[in-house]
DNA sequence: TAGATTGTTAATCGATTAACAATC
DNA sequence: TAGATTGTTAATCGATTAACAATC
């Protein structure tokens, strides 16, 4: 089975392979997408073997036929709905971010329960966070983004879940655990901070 | 020698300290921070021994003694300045997101290229880009964010490692590659969401 | 064909976990 | 003291890398 690292090789993979077919690239080699990605060339043929994508001995990978199989792989190849709640700094930010539309992730609509926040005409609409489950059931949607105050968090996350939700990226410095039938990935700006402060300061000490 | 992993558990031990503290707990087990952390008691061990840090047989660990020794290794005794580059929808918003300051994390100034983005009076401040080497300088600063778009991003590292700049935390869509000299953490919104998507997509199927 | 690259198996590496002697 | 928890060593697990036969 495939696990975190693997499909975040898969995504460096997929971006390498659209800025060769941008280059007019017909075929590509291991080797070629081992240097993209910064990874081995062993490693690039293990992961594609994982999930039977073959190439051709001596010719290497045709690069749109790749291209599709990893677009495939990470659900680019339809539109994924999100929904966001918490409409403050970050999720402000997010449910602008040019970033998503680019690249097939819509947010519906934000949520929020200060009604100062609403705004229904925007694109996306900002509504209020009574509406949320009525929303996500009717769309269909299963995916959302989480920016809310870390106090809010686990209670959202609950409401969330009880309406239907599959899939949560969290932005709320806390770490939500996931109950079984929903993924949660937490982004913890802090944390990740910390990490590059750790590192800066161990390396410039010579370790 | 600590690994990425290793580090971003210690940041989740002192975050489950800092809760302890404030609900007056004197002492804690390792199995305590395990079930915090979400890792295993022998986990958390290991990871306090590969820094020398050592509890009490029998007794756990002192939750104030605890907490300044991890707090000492994540750099937070002192404030930690940044810089931020790029003032557009997520820089804006890390750059006023209020859980930086809590947290010893201060953004000294942002930097832009475009002039509507300045504003010398806000806190912090939006300075020209042609001001950033000067002021970098000036404040000792070694620690930059990045968040201009992804075909600015390359050019505008270099300007930060000519600055002087030793740790970037870079969230434009490319993966920056790090000059000896100078850690880069690599933030990219999309691939984290594509890794949620396949793995919502992978649990349905039953895998 | 000869040469080069894949696909896969085996070897290596590193991180996590289990176990238990030391000891408070 | 007896019991419980640490600190550390050894065992396990999983992921990465190396190697090479298959083959285009």
């Amino acid at each position: 089975m495939a696990n975190r690292s693997c499909i975040i090789r898969l995504s460096r993979y997929k971006n390498a392979l659209n800025r060769l077919k941008t280059l007019n690239f017909i075929r590509v080699f291991s080797d070629n997408l081992a240097d993209a990605a910064g990874v081995t060339a062993a490693q690039v043929r293990k992961d594609f073997s994982l999930f039977g994508i073959t190439g051709n001995r001596r010719g290497g990978y045709k690069v749109d036929d790749l291209a599709d199989q990893l677009n495939k792989i990470l659900g680019k190849e339809q539109l994924q709905e999100f929904v966001l709640i918490g409409v403050g700094n970050i999720g402000r930010a997010l449910l602008h971010y040019p970033g998503f539309e680019r690249s097939g992730i819509h947010i519906a609509a934000g949520f929020d329960i200060d009604p100062v926040k609403y705004d229904v005409e925007s694109e996306p609409p900002v509504l209020p966070l009574e509406q949320l489950a009525e929303f996500v059931k009717r769309r269909d949607i299963t995916l959302a983004i989480v920016a809310v105050p870390d106090y809010a968090a686990q209670q959202v996350l609950g409401l969330l879940l009880s309406a239907g939700i599959k899939g949560v990226m969290n932005f709320a410095p806390i770490c939500l655990k996931a109950p079984d039938g929903c993924i949660v990935n937490n982004i913890n700006l802090e944390t990740e901070l910390e990490n590059l402060i750790y590192f800066v300061n161990a390396t410039e000490n010579g370790n």
